[in-house]
RNA sequence: GCCAGGGUAGCUCAGCGGUAGAGCAGGGGACUCAUAAGCCCUUGGUCGGGAGUUCGAUUCUCCCCCCUGGCACCA
């Protein structure tokens, strides 16, 4: 079977992870994690974009070398994905040999074929910001403002790649492929954008200029910047153009890439236009998909004012745990869509949905079968009782519609349709009243059966809440007496079945105080 | 300016031709296995504004307003 291929943006290393980096790996973390438990084999990758200007620059103003600090911002975000599960498969570093190799393999085809031509390009330049100003960053009196600096005119020679002749066939493949991006809406706004982008890209800038980059082979005065190198991570960490024994997967097995996970801030024109272009130009036929995510707003003013970090995903998971971030990030954002991140709602969830719902009914269920059967249970009954039915085929359909929204990337649906079991588990709670079962000696079978039922309820739950927190889940499964068992079925319970100890795995969280 | 997404209960959202739903929050109740959780009942909305189509519009069409984003604008 063919690995499922996801890939997030690689983060820039000029300043370290925010809660927008955080959502953005979990969510492909999640899908990733969901393939691979319903057994399709992934390919995740994932890493960092180490080159660039900005990246010089913030070096230059900590008084280190480029690499130093992209080194250093790159461990912050490695430490930040090992803290919240995100186990991705590759790990892409533009600074790696590898890579570099690769690009400029891909460059020189690009120079052979003719797809790239230098030319002379004059304008004003801004010295202390290292761009050229365009007639946007003139002011009212028509003049660059003091936040330029100095600004002059200069005439510098430069190496383009020629986008425009691949347009056409950009604008085609997106009219006759309408899931090439994902949601829709925001096909139909790369198809607008394609059909005004007229110009080349150009892809250099002068070592005079900018030295932290890699090099054209073809011209040593120049490296390539901003998007060329970044973007071709995507393939050259999946094995493209790689030597057998580099260490890295088999790229004819894994391309093309199922979903690009993406933001929709790098869409237009990076993703949507550039890099389709360059895997044309390299001679790719078949083209990735991508999946564009909403922003995580800070639309409520008190948010990060006190504390000034409280959108930092590390104090964040520090505070709540790992799991009940992810849970937050995934169920309170529709994807594709933007939504306000709100620390109180955050927690808010974490009470409702956590530990009320579903960490109480894993709770309950466990003390129960202790209580009244010593942790260990008998299997289901040849002949079920109607409730008991009803809510194995309610699971049964939850676990459908997990599936099917997981399917569309609706992870807040998926999750949705979780918590629709877990609350009818807990209302069997109610209906079937164990601790009035336990009383009467004539009812132990049903007490049995009840007891089973509860258990397969909140496995099958944990076991579809998994791929969003795996370690929580893990517990809970624990807890119940399982390991490792993540198929999302009923009859999971054997006779004799003996389950865990109870111990909270989610506990409520008390007016302002962390977990 | 153009394009897109959104504007529905206090909050987050679903519904998208037959005059409104869920979860949370708020109020009440019965229970006790459990993280004083869970369960049952319940308060709450002129569905952004206006016009039109229709027997009938939150739902379709047009105009307008507001929020968000993209493009127009980085060699």
């Amino acid at each position: 079977m063919k690995p499922f291929f996801i890939t997030t943006a690689i983060d820039y290393t000029n300043a370290p992870p925010h809660i927008g980096h955080a959502y953005e790996k979990v969510l492909a973390d999640v899908i990733a994690r969901w393939h691979r438990e319903r057994g399709r084999p992934v390919f995740f990758l994932t890493g960092v974009d180490q080159h660039g200007q900005k990246v010089q620059q913030s070096a230059e103003k900590a008084g280190m070398t480029p690499a130093e600090f992209a080194k250093d911002v790159t461990a912050k975000f490695k430490a930040l994905w090992k803290k919240l599960g995100v186990d991705y498969d590759g790990w892409a570093e533009t600074t790696d040999p590898r890579h570099i190799a690769a690009v400029q393999a891909v460059l020189q085809q690009l120079h052979d074929q003719g797809d790239v031509y230098k030319a002379r390009h004059s304008g004003y330049y801004s010295v202390r910001q290292e761009q050229f100003l365009t007639d946007k960053e003139r002011n009212d009196q028509g003049e660059f403002g003091p936040e330029w600096g100095e600004v002059v005119f200069i005439e510098e020679e430069n190496w383009y790649f020629r986008l425009s002749k691949y347009r056409p066939w950009l604008a085609e493949h997106i009219a006759s492929h309408p899931d090439f991006v994902f949601p829709s809406f925001r096909g139909s706004e790369l198809a607008n954008a394609v059909a005004k982008e007229a110009g080349d890209l150009c892809i250099s800038r002068p070592k005079s200029r900018l030295g932290w980059g890699i090099e054209l082979p073809f011209d040593r005065d120049f490296v390539t910047y901003v998007w060329f190198d970044a973007l071709m991570n995507y393939v050259t960490f999946a094995g493209y153009r790689a030597a057998a024994n580099a260490g890295l997967p088999d790229f004819e097995r894994i391309w093309p890439c199922d979903a690009h996970v993406i933001g929709k801030d790098i869409l237009v024109p990076a993703h949507g236009i550039y890099w389709p272009i360059m895997l044309k130009a390299a001679g790719f036929e078949v083209m990735p998909k991508l999946l564009v995510h909403g922003w995580w707003n800070l639309g409520g003013a008190k948010v990060s004012k006190s504390a000034g970090n409280v959108v930092d995903p590390d104090a964040l998971a520090d505070r709540y745990g790992c799991d009940a971030l992810r849970y937050y990030l995934m169920r309170d954002i529709a994807t594709g869509q933007d939504a306000d991140f709100n620390e109180q709602r955050l927690r808010a969830r974490y009470n409702a949905d956590l530990a009320n719902d579903l960490g109480n009914l894993v709770n309950r269920t466990v003390s129960m079968a202790r209580r009244y059967r010593d942790g260990v249970l008998a299997g289901a009954p040849a002949d079920k009782s109607e409730d008991a039915v009803a809510l194995e085929a309610l699971g049964s359909e939850a676990a459908r519609r997990f599936d099917a929204a997981m399917d569309g990337y609706q992870v807040h649906s998926a999750l949705e349709a979780v918590w629709e079991l877990v609350a009818a588990a807990n209302g069997f709670v109610e209906s079937s009243a164990p601790w009035k079962l336990a009383k009467d000696p004539s009812q132990a079978a049903r007490l049995d059966e009840v007891l089973c039922v509860l258990v397969e309820a909140a496995r099958l739950a944990a076991a579809l809440a998994h791929p969003v927190m795996p370690s929580s889940a893990d517990r809970i499964l624990a807890q119940l007496g399982f390991s490792g068992n993540l198929a999302p079925v009923w009859g999971a319970v054997a006779d004799g079945h003996r389950v865990g100890e109870p111990t909270p795995v989610f506990p409520r969280l008390e007016d302002d105080q962390a977990v």
